[in-house]
DNA sequence: CTGAAAGCGCTTACAG
DNA sequence: CTGAAAGCGCTTACAG
């Protein structure tokens, strides 16, 4: 075994002062030629890498950045993590994953954990819990000990900090707004219950396309769905129960749900009932109809939201200005809809 | 803005000695009750918390795992995460998480950055390029400086390290004795590229079950793919020339695609072509037919990896017995196979 | 041009 | 019972 080799190795070795091992390798003008290229070849030959512990004690930056999402087993959150990844790699960071299956209290130990010194800053989306208790102390606490805080997808007003999001509302308007334009009379939503604030944005773009085109909503096309894990027997009586030519789900999974159901009940997709889902994912480009959908760009957003973080702890005047960034979203038309 | 506080601002402020602030937490015995729970309070009122750096570069050791992944936006994958960070958290340790992107040159930038302090040991499965070039000098390097690799599902056998897998030669077998037993006669398989570790056991697999069965191989039922992106054609073309009544395919992808391609083609799946697939994710769950396929249990391959690098990580005495750990697989039957 | 010293935030063996 | 000192691995202002 050979250990990692230290300045103080190499200086002991050399018999040199660990200043000048240090100077010599940052190639500092104050060390002489000579000097410098003995230590830098011997360094190379005992492939010297600095720790960064000592340097992030040192500089008091990790150069780490710490995410914080409900679940990773989600491939928009997987997309997200990638897209961070990407320019994180770029700009030398590394990126700490941490996940709160959904759960308040796991989202607040895994953010102390990491706020005790690992990581500079935070990319993070809220857990359900979290959303539904409206407890965001955690979150203040961290951006008061001065380490930014990027908030994406599922978001809070009540926080202030930077914020990247798509518009949810508007990409619901646009979607049930498309099937108002083809004439479509019964257009159902299938969201989730209203404390998950992306779910609650869309149904209200849902409501909203219906108002402007002086639709009335009808309740009883609306289906508020708590418990995903058995969204199947409320999907099955939603589409049993009424004359509905036209779905909106909020998510892929409710959306491929409503297909399943819809042509387990002998009804044909696109044509006795069109689908329009939410999340180009795996299973929207798999499905069989592919289905219509709303693309968010996980890439992008994540992309994004690591520009922005890491922008603020690279820039040295404390910039009390939060952005809230908006990723453009489009309908990406597959075989679920007729065109 | 309230900057965290350390152990001298306490002694500072209390007018004691930093180590007897120190002690005092850590509810040493040498300490007197009164100043103990003095401090205590203080500490407590303060919210401090240890700088995980300073502890880091003192214990010389970061209780955080590193995992390198070829991609993150691959269902197996994330779940293989998730099953990671379950017992990473439960152990108090912190998962750092980096992409190869299938290249060779970012696993080994991605690997030496980490090693540099950041972590105690590594989870890692081996990018596309890494298996091809045959080169693990880095992951030998990283074992010879005494941190621990274990390497999970795309692994070598020219590296000394803990290991967890499944019998992928087996799983396959297992699925194309299936096909036989059910009298099928002229079975397909859709593999990748042999420097796919995963890929050419699955394929040994499969020529181990026909060759036990007595039944000659046929080449032009063999399809070995390069490119993923464009399989599509290659795959209509192996369905369209043959008289094919299975397909083994060797991940869900495949097996989605020579679906889609079957009906495509007017043929009927399960009836005219049965269709086994590999990796029970997203797609086989919901793809229309559901596939039936080989599941992997990524959670429980992610958990084992981490027991195994925590108790290396925890035992004292250096053991060079290295084990590698067979996950069970097993066929879970959908709707892409009659029984 | 080189090196001793201080310091990042902590712990702990040792002295008093 | 309390505290000064050394040390983890590094950097840098300062002295010589």
């Amino acid at each position: 075994m050979r250990r990692k080799v230290t300045l103080k190795q190499i200086a002991k070795e050399l018999d040199i002062s660990i200043s000048t091992v240090s100077k010599s390798l940052r190639d500092s003008h104050e060390i002489s030629e000579e000097t410098r290229q003995k230590v830098q070849a011997f360094a190379k030959l005992y492939n010297y890498k600095p720790n960064n512990i000592a340097l992030s004690l040192k500089n008091k930056k990790t150069k780490t950045i710490g995410i914080i999402i409900p679940e990773i087993v989600h491939h928009f959150f997987a997309t997200v993590i990638s897209g961070i990844e990407q320019v994180a790699n770029e700009k030398g960071y590394n990126v700490i994953v941490c996940l709160s299956d959904e759960s308040f209290d796991k989202e607040v130990i895994n953010l102390e954990m990491l706020a005790s010194g690992s990581t500079d800053g935070f990319i993070m989306s809220l857990s359900k819990e979290t959303q539904q208790k409206k407890d965001f102390h955690h979150i203040e606490e961290v951006i008061n000990q001065g380490m930014p805080v990027v908030l994406f997808d599922r978001i809070t007003n009540d926080v202030f900090c930077d914020k990247v999001i798509i518009d949810d509302q508007q990409a619901a308007y646009d979607a049930v707004s498309f099937f108002i334009e083809k004439k479509y009379k019964n257009i159902a939503l299938i969201t989730t219950v209203d404390y998950v604030s992306v779910g609650k944005l869309r149904t209200e773009g849902y409501l909203k396309a219906l108002k402007e085109h002086k639709i009335a909503a009808q309740n009883h096309l609306i289906l508020k769905i708590e418990d995903i894990e058995h969204c199947q027997d409320s999907i099955t009586e939603l589409l049993q129960n009424n004359e509905i030519d036209a779905v909106f789900a909020v998510n892929e999974l409710f959306a491929v749900t409503a297909i399943k159901t819809a042509l387990k009940l002998g009804k044909k997709v696109p044509v006795d009932i069109a689908v329009i889902g939410f999340t180009d994912g795996i299973i929207s480009q798999f499905s069989t109809p592919t289905i219509t959908t709303v693309s968010q760009n996980g890439i992008k957003m994540g992309q994004k939201a690591a520009k922005i973080l890491i922008d603020r702890l690279e820039k040295e005047e404390e910039d009390e200005q939060y952005t809230t960034e908006i990723i453009e979203t489009n309908l990406v038309f597959r075989e679920s809809t007729t065109t």
